[in-house]
DNA sequence: AGCACGCCGACT
DNA sequence: GTCGGCGTGCTC
């Protein structure tokens, strides 16, 4: 019988059925591997026959633990398939055997009736007094009476408190369908109506929700999330950064007078059991959760929400390397739930989806309640140029100063951190470098390092020039976010100043007092990273100032523009939301650019026809198919050997063409070296088949590997 | 993922 | 002479 192990292993291993039980695919059983005792899943089907049976151990123990339903273990045999992962790979992101230990059950203290003679400190007293509205867990009980855990421990010793087990955790509330929802214009209204038929349906569909930044759209989908709540269904709404999703958390429980489960990574240990056992007993009706949420064990899901769609956050790149949106919508076909696709900006590859007629759209035309979309201008660097040294153009300058001369809050965005992208010595030229990867090291002068943002190697700025120790020669070229912020709190000393980036604002705490000071408005001037483009609402943040519109456009990428088009179109629409009117600076070395034209003119759909037109004859995706194979190795040698043997193995054919072997682009990574070859094919040719005989052809040597990465984002 | 087997350097 | 480094390979 087959039994699936969360291992890399190619497939599942064959066990015998002890006599007396009969496991069925999808429980879970205990199985000897090696010497060890290993959590698996009977799988579907029957074993490899060429194994004999005499080498077959038995299944030690089948689990009591509800087993994993079908529709899961189809989900992870494609995503296997597909992504060509070991499926054990795949399996160990849906498997969570924390969860199949019996709950402890919680316990707490509560006061001593006949209280031995003791000494009653301050802290004692307040300890006692917490108490009386009963007992509570140590640790709430510490944090209100505002003592520490020695207090309590000292008072349990002292036979003052005593323990007692506390009711179980509440589970989720049910968030109220039959709340009734804000008012809906007719637009929202008729796409609402859609998607609640959608979900009536019970039957796979895939719908993309399009509109602009304000249009109303997240207020469109949770009315299919009602729908979904009537039809006694679970929903799963997939964001990507659920960390910082305190407004959309906010806007939900309005709306349903509950708060959802959520799903991340970086729960802590009890929270995800808790919600994973809930989501499994069908207690958790709605899950709001990052990628990794796909795999929850739902009894009944009846729809899926894919919200900001184009986002590159939901492709996977380590491990595992799969596009959870992608996913999504096969989870949502193999559960016969539909999905909603939701962006301001969809993607090409959904939008060929539409085309196709493979997915149904729904458009929001305009931005709610009569919000103007904001206003676009471009800063021409080359004939405002900022003072030298600086970065803020006198336009953008004036513009900002205009904005709080009105007493509204401006935005100032650089996809940039830390203080400078490059060092160089102004005396030999010498530029610092890391050395694990081919990339320069980035400034952090609040925190005295020099930095590289792609394998955390960090060393102090040197004193002098390590090649020509001249002294006071190293300077920084080019502006990040700290830069930026030194000089807007020299050009605009009044202003209150709040910056924005991964590095200031780790968790969603710290998002969200971010948020709520933005709100109350203790700040004017927000600067910020990529961060700030997510989905925030700011009512009285009316002008945005996009420092380097033309950042993410170097390096040659297939999807620089789209992804550039997207960012900055989200980046613009945190701009006037409420009654105020906005407005967008962007400044450009080049605002004849497709991109910058784009953004003027505020037509999307047009750059993205011209975008296809491109893509379409060379058939790149979507409209051909593509992989990438990473080869790495210790050496450059090691890795160019494997890149020619890959290369002479390539696959040939009718619409198929092989491009490489070349360096990749982070040449080194890590201290790895790095080669990259593409595999590009027409869109009905079938990838891993031809991949999967590639890689039989070539078996790497020593530490040298190979990723496979099934159409991939970046070519990074 | 573990864990054993296996072939080359410094030690009671 | 052994103890032990972690490279390579196997686990139904």
């Amino acid at each position: 019988m087959p039994v699936l192990l969360p291992y890399r292993f190619a497939g599942p291993f064959d066990y015998m059925v002890p006599p007396g039980s009969d496991p069925q695919p999808g429980d879970l059983v205990l199985v000897p591997l090696n010497r060890r005792e290993e959590l698996g899943v009977v799988w579907d089907g029957t074993g490899d026959a060429d194994l004999p049976d005499a080498r077959l151990k038995p299944i030690a123990a089948v689990l009591e633990a509800p087993p994993m339903r079908a529709d899961l273990r189809r989900l992870i045999d494609w995503i296997a398939a597909y992504t060509l992962a070991a499926p054990g790979e795949v399996l160990a992101m849906a498997l969570r055997p924390s969860a199949l230990r019996p709950e402890p059950l919680p316990s707490g203290w509560r006061a001593a009736d006949m209280p031995p003679e003791s000494r009653l400190t301050e802290a004692r007293t307040r300890v006692l007094a917490a108490l009386t509205g009963g007992p509570l867990p140590g640790a709430e009980l510490a944090r209100q009476a505002g003592v520490s855990a020695g207090v309590i421990r000292g008072m349990a010793d002292a036979g003052l408190l005593l323990p007692v087990a506390l009711p179980p955790r509440p589970a989720y509330v049910r968030p109220d369908a039959a709340r009734p929802g804000p008012p809906l214009s007719a637009d929202q209204d008729a796409a609402a109506a859609t998607l609640r038929a959608a979900v009536a349906a019970r039957g796979f569909s895939v719908t993309l929700l399009e509109g602009v930044t304000g249009s109303g759209k997240t207020e469109v989908y949770l009315e299919a999330v009602a729908e979904c709540l009537r039809q006694g269904r679970q929903a799963l709404v997939l964001l990507p950064e659920i960390a910082l999703s305190s407004q959309w958390l906010e806007r939900f429980s309005a709306r349903f007078g509950a708060a959802p489960a959520v799903w991340h990574s970086d729960l802590a240990s009890r929270t995800r059991r808790q919600a994973w056992r809930a989501v499994a007993a069908g207690e958790a009706p709605v899950v709001v959760g990052a990628r990794s949420a796909l795999f929850l064990p739902f009894p009944d899901l009846g729809l899926v929400i894919i919200d900001e769609e184009h986002e590159t956050a939901f492709k996977q790149e380590d491990g595992v390397v799969y596009h959870a949106r992608d996913m999504a919508v096969v989870r949502a076909r193999l559960c016969a739930a539909p999905a909603v696709l939701v962006s301001a900006t969809p993607s090409l590859e959904t939008l060929a989806n539409v085309e196709a007629g493979r997915y149904r759209r729904l458009m929001l035309p305009a931005r709610h309640g009569g919000a103007a979309m904001p206003k676009v201008r471009l800063i021409d660097l080359r004939l405002a140029a900022p003072e030298r040294g600086k970065f803020l153009a006198p336009p953008l300058i004036a513009a900002i100063q205009a904005t709080f001369a009105r007493g509204e809050q401006a935005m100032l965005f650089l996809n940039r951190r830390g203080y400078a992208p490059l060092t160089l010595c102004r005396h030999c030229g010498h530029r610092m470098q890391c050395p694990n990867c081919t990339a320069w090291l980035v400034e952090h002068r609040a925190r005295r390092v020099l930095q590289c943002h792609h394998c955390g190697h960090a060393e102090p700025i040197p004193p002098v020039c390590p090649v020509c120790t001249a002294e006071h020669s190293l300077a920084a070229v080019g502006p990040g976010i700290e830069r930026i912020t030194e000089e807007a709190a020299a050009t605009f000393p009044a202003a209150r100043l709040l910056v924005m980036a991964s590095d200031t604002i780790q968790g969603p705490q710290a998002a969200a007092a971010a948020a709520a000071q933005i709100a109350a408005r203790a700040v004017d001037l927000i600067i910020g990273t990529q961060i700030v483009a997510k989905g925030w609402h700011f009512p009285h943040l009316t002008l945005v100032g996009v420092v380097d519109a033309d950042l993410g456009l170097a390096g040659g990428d297939l999807r620089a523009a789209e992804r550039t088009v997207q960012l900055l179109h989200q980046v613009a629409g945190r701009a006037g939301r409420a009654e105020a009117p906005g407005e967008v600076l962007l400044q450009t070395f080049d605002p004849a650019h497709p991109v910058m034209q784009a953004l003027l003119g505020g037509d999307f759909a047009r750059f993205m026809a011209s975008e296809a037109a491109q893509r379409r004859p060379g058939h790149w995706p979507p409209y051909g198919r593509l992989a990438a194979l990473i080869v790495s190795g210790d050496t450059a040698e090691a890795a160019d050997t494997l890149a020619r043997d890959l290369a002479r193995a390539a696959p040939r054919g009718e619409g198929v063409t092989v491009l490489g072997p070349a360096p990749a682009p982070l040449a080194i990574l890590r201290g790895r070296h790095r080669r990259r070859l593409l595999l590009r094919t027409r869109r009905e040719v079938a990838v891993q088949p031809l991949l999967r005989a590639w890689l039989a052809q070539v078996q790497p040597r020593g530490s040298s590997r190979i990723e496979v990465d099934v159409d991939p984002m970046s070519f990074l």
